[in-house]
DNA sequence: AAAAATAATTGAAATACTTTCAAATAACTC
DNA sequence: GAGTTATTTGAAAGTATTTCAATTATTTTT
């Protein structure tokens, strides 16, 4: 968990005015738990803690937080975009049957061989995403 | 490219009546391999060409499709769905500035190691997706 | 510490994409 | 070919996100 100090340093390090609504999203970003998170969510999330903010702000904010670096954008679902707190190169399990998204570190995944990439460009970024479902028959018990 | 008797042949197959709609699009979908492309892409393709055909339907079909295991979904753009017509195990190239999306077969991009699965749940898709920017002085041509 | 300049916030409206609806039509079954 | 079932359709609704112009807040200049 951040305090306001902290998140005023933070926004202040990558150009962006710490505005009241600002760091009261950062604080909430950057409180463990919260890694992946839709717009919508963080603004229920601000609300529930008594910040006075609306979503077109939050909307706003966070596509400054990704102009900035400070959050990704992480898109698994269809027609959602999720913002990850965690802007190290890392990975994701994701769980479609309850759209639980997982960290999975850059050293649990690692890749051997990668394509030769076209002329002229380089990469800027490689996204794992390993998607998950129920097994069929993994635990006994479940079975009649 | 497929004619008509073989588009009506592959929506037998997977058990989907084959409508007038359905065996345009299948033809539109099957004429190069490796297709990405949106509903409404597919849509003004099918107009183009004459046939005669709502954008529903075309929303429609491809959420058959995609049940049926004959396109996949990709996402790489905050909300837009590109299906894609190569249902082999593969992984993308995606290019930001232009919105173009290229295959990168598996051979060409092998995982070394795998995390741990979390218990119960099996894999279901791993999808790679390599996301390239012009090169900054790739080219001595571009240089001032 | 005002004043001036700049940027952010806001509710509302607009946009973009996709799904759903109920009626009409088309495709299958016997 | 009659009856059953699935599909197509335009229109409306739904969902997620962006944009708008006015207000308010923050920073810079004086």
């Amino acid at each position: 968990m951040l305090n306001s100090l902290k998140a005023i340093e933070l926004l202040k390090k990558v150009a962006l005015r710490p505005t009241k609504q600002r760091i009261a999203l950062t604080k909430i970003l950057c409180q463990e738990n919260h890694l992946h998170i839709t717009a919508e969510q963080l603004h229920s999330e601000a609300i529930r803690k008594g910040y006075k903010i609306s979503l077109a702000t939050v909307y706003n904010a966070l596509n400054r937080f990704k102009e900035a670096g400070i959050v990704k954008q992480v898109l698994v679902e269809p027609g959602k975009i999720y913002f990850d707190t965690n802007t190290e190169p890392h990975h994701h399990f994701y769980i479609e049957e309850t759209g639980e998204l997982l960290d999975v570190s850059d050293d649990e995944c690692k890749i051997a061989s990668l394509p030769i990439i076209p002329a002229e460009y380089t990469i800027n970024q490689v996204q794992i995403t390993i998607r998950l479902e129920k097994s069929k028959d993994a635990d006994p018990r479940s079975r009649n």
